[in-house]
DNA sequence: CTAAATTGTTTAGTATACAAAATAATTATA
DNA sequence: TATAATTATTTTGTATACTAAACAATTTAG
């Protein structure tokens, strides 16, 4: 049953990035990318540790995410003449607009998904499902 | 809210994985290998178009998996001499005991993760999830 | 029967995900 | 103050995920 509940997830979960990544196409961006573009667009000049400590992923795979983010001309980096191990990132002009462009292509993309679900079974969904996340937390938390 | 839901069940899929992957390392697996082999282990002479249509992934991510299963010796395939261009796949000796082996660690590591979860909740769960995956299938099958 | 379409699978290329090691700059310590 | 420990980030190496193209064997059509 909880197994179950776990294949289940997961086949969600890629089911949704498959989806985005198709709407994302025509955009010339990743999922992944937008994420992380996202986060610098609300917070001029973050670093990378700090979009880490956001955005629950590995410091190589957002070092990889931002070398090709800066490569398309999306964003940024300036070294911080304070410590110069740092870098502030900001989303280079345009990407505010982008990022407001994919919201709406995700909203009207997920109002198809949530069709037969009312709003109440959607909050009880999402009260288990951070409670199934805080467990995970916490096991990964121990050291597994 | 929706949206909300969307980034949780991709970061619970995320966690998943990474707590999975976690244990499997000691068996020298990894969890998609491991998602093959069961099937392969379940019914055996299967060919990679019938694993495919089991499992919702890509044939070059197959390809790519079941050659690594065979590199280390986890599967066996044989030309089919009926239809040459198909490939009967069986799991190779003691693939059915790490099978096995690998749901006890399932089983234990998924006990911890549904703690403070009951039952009711959690098929209740499982039944906004089956409709929201059957959502996404429609999507993707319509074309987006 | 032969060219064209189909089928099962692999290869090439790009983008993650993640562990481990390497770098570079900064801070703490003996 | 030289050295060790720490911090922020990148690099390396392996394993997916996915698109598009390549291949080989098999069918289908004209």
């Amino acid at each position: 049953m909880v197994i179950e509940m776990c294949y289940k997830l997961n086949k969600s979960s890629m089911l949704y990035k498959r989806l985005m990544s198709k709407h994302l196409e025509r955009l010339n961006i990743t999922y992944s990318q937008l994420m992380v573009l996202r986060v610098i667009n609300q917070e001029p000049g973050v670093t990378a540790k700090e979009i880490l400590m956001q955005m629950d992923t590995d410091k190589a795979t957002l070092s990889g995410v931002l070398s090709r983010l800066e490569r398309d001309n999306y964003i940024i980096r300036k070294k911080n003449e304070a410590d110069k191990r740092i870098q502030n990132i900001y989303v280079s002009g345009g990407s505010e607009k982008l990022c407001e462009d994919v919201s709406m292509i995700e909203k009207a993309c997920i109002n198809d998904l949530i069709d037969g679900i009312d709003m109440e079974e959607a909050e009880r969904f999402v009260n288990v499902l951070d409670r199934f996340i805080n467990n995970q937390l916490k096991k990964i938390d121990e050291g597994f």
